[in-house]
RNA sequence: GCCGAUGUAGCUCAGCUGGCUAGAGCAGCUGAUUUGUAAUCAGCAGGUCGUGGGUUCGAGUCCCUCCAUCGGCUCCA
């Protein structure tokens, strides 16, 4: 007998070689019918897998994460069973199940796979998964594994298994097709009700530029045709939110390709809204006691030179501006860092100046790769709202925890709640990608995991993913498709107030080095803005809104008493326009619904005679008429709502 | 940069296997209408079919180059 502990504490004695099936059946018909994989000591198994010692089991459905991992790992399978059987001589490489699906990499051979032959895969898929082949796991020794995918000539198979250790090898055999696999497949195919092929990519083999290039298929798979339908109309409702037409459409931003792709151009509208969200961050950090500066957009090489940028990206960035005679160089500023640290050395420091908080909108150049260009998120030129921290060894831990509460008043402010805080770390093997001593780098992990666990951070740490010259608090926000961006980042550096020999004289009368903070909330105000669009789908908050009222006139007959209401609300500073156009009523209303304004204000006969307006909420809401400051007061309290004051 | 797809008017799209002068709706302009909570009516104008080359009697349609965009990969100071 062994004893299997469920999550809820129930212990069941079984005998060995029970199954979680068994288990699931013994609780209820239901359950065992909806069981797609399990879980024991941590480790994934199959539902069928036979229990040989004492242990914690999880069962999962396709409710849990590890149901659906289950569930799209094993449609992997049968998608890598159809393409090696519609596409003779391809090879068979990895085929995980990712956060929204699943994909195979394959070496096409000669093949080239496209998205017209989605269909057919699909439905094939559909015919071998009615057929309710069980998934079957077997050991097999390293020998015959490597022997197995020699005589099926697949190099990439062959130099997975020559990385795992003899024993722990298995095989997933289902029909007639055999895969070198973990294992966490569902009891068999049958309960794949429902596929979608869903795009075709290049993806390099192991992740890496110099490997050959795979075709990569991406598809999503459900237990239930209706989920899948849901499925596709929620993407169809993300795709609405996008940015890029969100942007189009409400006259923010365009691009130009004769300006240059990953160039974007501000509209007045989208300009008035980038200025007021720098106005908000900048009353906020003088709160705060940062100072702005103003640094030019190119410098000289040998500052690049200095921080280390220029060894890093040199050959890889917008090549150097030649002046005609003599022999300089400039190079367009990717960063503003090294500006910085030189206004900073611009005079001598005592400890008692630190810290000094230099803030800047900063507009940078970085020559991003052309396949890389994404709307205003990956960008060739743009602002950063940027300032660097100079301050003492001591002030370190009080600085970043003071600009992680100015990060998480921005995204309040906003309504970016579903954030994921990141350390990100360097990657102790790779050495070379990084400048500075490891004690230092050492020294800045620890301080910002201590801070963001004293601010009661909720944050995941990921190796290797640190600048080169200091590790980073990243906040990861999700775009409409589920695509995270890093918004804001905090970094610590040791390494460029070294390079730029920076010094302040301390208390013992010695000169020191300062440490650096690296610090943008927004991270970008073109990345921020794209976000914001998708998040509000461009209903933004109303303190921030470009147009947050349309004054619609029944009749041009009312024009003038509209003027009258537009210029009351200017003097409460409530933004407004006036749509005075030759256009029956539905109309303008249509329109500014369109435009996304929170209000429209209606005036016609009725109101100009009582001196009311007719407020309407975007969406819909009929307010009826009011006098306009009962309109006023209505504003005022919507947006003390929103923005909150800053304290430091 | 790499893999794949796409590119017709300001926007959304039609244009079958190559064949009269490339169509429509919205937006724009002109006129009529003077309007009460999501599209008033009529007329007009608007296109080197992304670019350059090729095949052909003939190319928006077929082939190649380049450019841009989209989905990924890689990259992301």
């Amino acid at each position: 007998m062994i004893r299997v502990r469920l999550p809820d504490g129930a212990v069941k004695e079984v005998t060995k070689g029970t199954t979680p099936m068994d288990i699931a059946s013994s609780i209820s018909e239901g359950l065992a019918r909806n069981v797609l994989s399990a879980s024991y000591n941590e480790q994934t198994i199959e539902a069928v897998t036979p229990l040989e010692e004492d242990g914690d089991l999880v069962l999962y459905t396709w409710n849990d994460d590890g149901g659906k991992k289950a569930f799209w790992h094993s449609t992997a399978h049968v998608l890598a069973q159809v393409l090696e059987e519609q596409y003779p001589g391809i090879k068979l490489t990895i085929g995980p199940a990712i956060g929204q699906g699943f994909y195979y990499d394959i070496d096409p051979s000669s093949h080239t796979v496209t998205e017209k032959d989605f269909p057919v895969i699909e439905k094939r898929m559909l015919e071998v998964a009615r057929e309710l082949h069980r998934f079957e796991i077997r050991k097999v020794s390293k020998k015959d594994a490597l022997a197995y995918y020699t005589q099926e000539e697949n190099p990439f198979k062959i130099e997975l298994i020559q990385n795992l250790v003899d024993g722990d090898i298995t095989f997933c055999d289902h029909a007639d097709f055999t895969d070198l696999c973990r294992g966490g497949h569902l009891p068999h195919t049958g309960f794949i009700k429902a596929v979608k092929l869903t795009n075709i990519a290049g993806a390099y083999w192991r992740g890496d530029e110099k490997n050959p290039q795979l075709t990569r298929i991406y598809g999503v798979s459900f237990p239930k045709q209706k989920l899948l339908k849901e499925h596709l109309e929620l993407l169809e409702e993300a795709k609405k939110r996008d940015h890029r037409k969100l942007g189009a459409e409400m006259d923010l931003f365009t691009f130009s390709k004769k300006v240059g792709q990953g160039l974007p151009l501000w509209l007045p509208k989208g300009a008035a809204l980038r200025e007021r969200l720098e106005q908000f961050l900048k009353e906020a950090q003088r709160k705060a006691g940062y100072e702005q500066v103003v640094s030019p957009h190119i410098g000289h090489k040998e500052l690049y030179m200095t921080s280390g940028h220029y060894e890093k990206y040199g050959a890889d960035s917008f090549q150097p501006i030649k002046t005609p005679s003599e022999d300089e160089e400039f190079l367009l500023k990717p960063m503003n860092c090294p500006h910085h640290c030189e206004i900073y050395s611009a005079r001598n420091w005592s400890y008692r100046d630190l810290p000094k908080r230099y803030a800047e909108f900063g507009t940078v150049y970085r020559y991003e790769q052309s396949g890389e260009l994404h709307g205003l998120t990956r960008v060739r030129g743009f602002t950063q709202d940027d300032a660097h921290i100079f301050c003492t060894p001591d002030q370190l831990d009080d600085e970043f925890k003071s600009v992680i509460d100015l990060v998480l008043y921005v995204f309040g402010s906003l309504g970016f709640d579903n954030f994921t805080a990141q350390v990100s770390i360097r990657d102790p093997e790779h050495p070379e990608k990084y400048i500075g001593n490891v004690d230092e780098w050492e020294k800045a992990e620890l301080a910002i995991m201590n801070a963001a666990k004293e601010k009661g951070l909720n944050y995941v740490v990921e190796t290797g993913e640190a600048a080169f010259y200091g590790p980073k608090l990243d906040f990861m926000v999700k775009d409409a498709i589920g695509r995270s961006w890093q918004l804001g980042t905090i970094q610590v550096d040791y390494s460029l107030p070294e390079r730029f020999e920076l010094t302040y004289k301390g208390s013992d009368n010695e000169q020191h080095r300062p440490v650096m903070i690296h610090r943008a909330p927004f991270g970008s105000l073109e990345r921020f803005v794209a976000i914001l669009i998708e998040h509000t789908a461009g209903n933004f908050p109303l303190w921030l809104t470009p147009n947050q009222v349309n004054i619609l006139c029944v009749s041009v007959k009312y024009e003038k008493y509209a003027k009258k209401v537009s210029q009351l609300l200017e003097n409460n500073e409530i933004r407004s326009l006036v749509d005075n156009r030759n256009e029956t009523i539905g109309k303008k209303i249509r329109e500014s619904e369109l435009q996304k304004f929170p209000y429209m204000i209606i005036v016609g006969e009725k109101e100009a005679t009582d001196s009311l307006i007719s407020v309407r909420e975007h969406g819909g809401k009929d307010h009826g008429a009011m006098p306009l400051n009962e309109f006023v007061s209505m504003v005022e309290d919507t947006i003390e709502q929103d923005l909150k004051e800053f304290k430091p």
